[in-house]
DNA sequence: CTATAATATAGAAAAACATCAATATGAGGT
DNA sequence: ACCTCATATTGATGTTTTTCTATATTATAG
């Protein structure tokens, strides 16, 4: 359930590309097909190829193919994961460390 | 209140790092000194001094100089508009584009 | 089975990043 | 004023990431 700190940047790094936050907007009003994605984006086919690849490699976001079309969608389990990972790295434990407790 | 997609890249590339999520890690237990974290951390002064400069950048971590001493913690602000990004990102909207809305 | 269309992969070039050694800054203490 | 200690900055180097062009794969249509 604990995330390791690899896992971790596997999944954030996904999001510290520009173009990368670009696509996930994109899919926020849902599944879109690669081909929709590369008309609003500004790259080539091969780099969209690329930056999907990272995006469904840490889980944030999903691939179905249907026949020679891919659909990308934004993943619930995935950004779940994600948004705990954070909330539990930033969290500040109590340590007992201070002499009050 | 929203965040750019540039402003969004700087916080997640602060950890997308293993070494910064480690330095996150150490905060979870309350504030420390560059020193107590150098001593943790596998690496030279320069290059941590480094990573805190692109933590605290990011916003998720608060620098507080005393004397000659810079102590760090977890900002709670910070930390708090990350999580609020994050789920706000990946945030899957109704567009209205189904047909049975 | 061949042609075409959508996507993926390989390989190379350029940009960004992490890291270190050396040096600078800045704050106390003597 | 000088020395020392903690931290920051600089400049160089190796690694990773992004991006492209060219090519391969896969699926469908004719």
């Amino acid at each position: 359930m604990e995330l390791t700190n690899k896992q971790i940047t596997v999944i954030f790094k996904a999001l510290c590309d520009e173009n990368r936050v670009q696509i996930v907007r994109l899919l926020q009003n849902g599944e879109k097909c690669a081909c929709k994605l590369l008309e609003a984006m500004q790259c080539t086919q091969p780099t969209l190829s690329h930056h999907m690849k990272i995006l469904c490699d840490s889980g944030l976001v999903n691939g179905r193919k249907e026949g020679k079309w891919m659909y990308y969608s934004i993943s619930a389990e995935g950004t779940e994961i994600a948004v705990n990972a954070l909330r539990e790295l930033t969290k500040v434990e109590d340590s007992g460390e201070c002499c009050c407790k």
